[in-house]
DNA sequence: GACAATGCTGAGGTTACCTCAACATGAGGG
DNA sequence: CCCTCATGTTGAGGTAACCTCAGCATTGTC
């Protein structure tokens, strides 16, 4: 329970880890419950996000090697969140689309992600989060 | 090239993940001209902070294991960056210390980091930046 | 119809962690 | 002083989430 001084320099991207890194402490705690690995959450945002994708299409959006996509989407095809079947377009290819279980999972993971970044932000004045927001959007841009 | 809607969502957390992003993938950039390790780069800083420190002390600092801590600091000797010597008050436990070459390497991480972040945030007002540092400070603490 | 390109996956590698157990040393009690 | 228990480090071996490379089926092109 000491004071531990390993990152409280003052510049504004030591700020912002020591931020970002509380944020991913309170989400990641908040997903707990679901033992749903960050991986498998991701992909499983993304399909509900596009829908039925391409296991190599899911890939790119991942960002990760197709062979990678395939690993995980075989862990979340053994716990019934997505179903794999044959493109009928081309039989070379895989359909990746959620099951509803799936879907009910995405959104209870969103709603948890949701309310951990509440926890954190929501003791912000009103202003503070307008602030926040505007000058976040324009570094994302 | 597409637009990629993956995360465009407006909420507070999303922009802060987005930015999050883009502040990790700079920092890599500029740090893998010396390439070194997050892991690596992160102990040395630790032992830059605090000085020499033991194996185990070291671990806390990192919040990782002792025995992950003996195979950061196994690479981190190798290259020459510090220096394993057996504690002279207890004959069990081991102190590690940056070499010179370490303390130079430590500072110049130090400075790619911060010209790094200087990339991001360089174009923000100058009270954009002021708000945005205290309200970072604000929800650090 | 031959052949290169494409889509998926098996095999095996890497990084950065982990646990567990061995081993040496230290500290307290009788 | 000896015994036991706790502590500090490390070997052995495991895991998650990636990777590359090679193989196989299928498709599109000429």
């Amino acid at each position: 329970m000491t004071a531990d001084p390993d990152e409280p320099e003052d510049g504004l991207a030591e700020a912002f880890w020591a931020v970002t890194r509380r944020l991913r402490h309170r989400t990641r705690e908040a997903l707990a419950p679901w033992d749903v690995t960050p991986a498998q959450s991701r992909a499983l945002g993304v399909l509900i996000r596009h829908g039925t994708l391409r296991l190599s299409t899911l890939a790119e959006h991942l960002r990760i090697a197709p062979r990678s996509a395939t690993e995980v989407v075989d862990d979340l095809e053994a716990r019934g969140l997505v179903a794999r079947r044959a493109d009928p377009a081309d039989r070379r290819a895989t359909l990746v689309a959620p099951t509803e279980e799936g879907t009910r999972l995405s959104a209870a993971i969103r709603a948890a992600r949701r309310a951990a970044a509440e926890d954190l932000f929501g003791g912000l004045p009103p202003a503070d989060r307008a602030q926040l927001a505007r000058i976040l959007r324009t570094l994302r841009d």
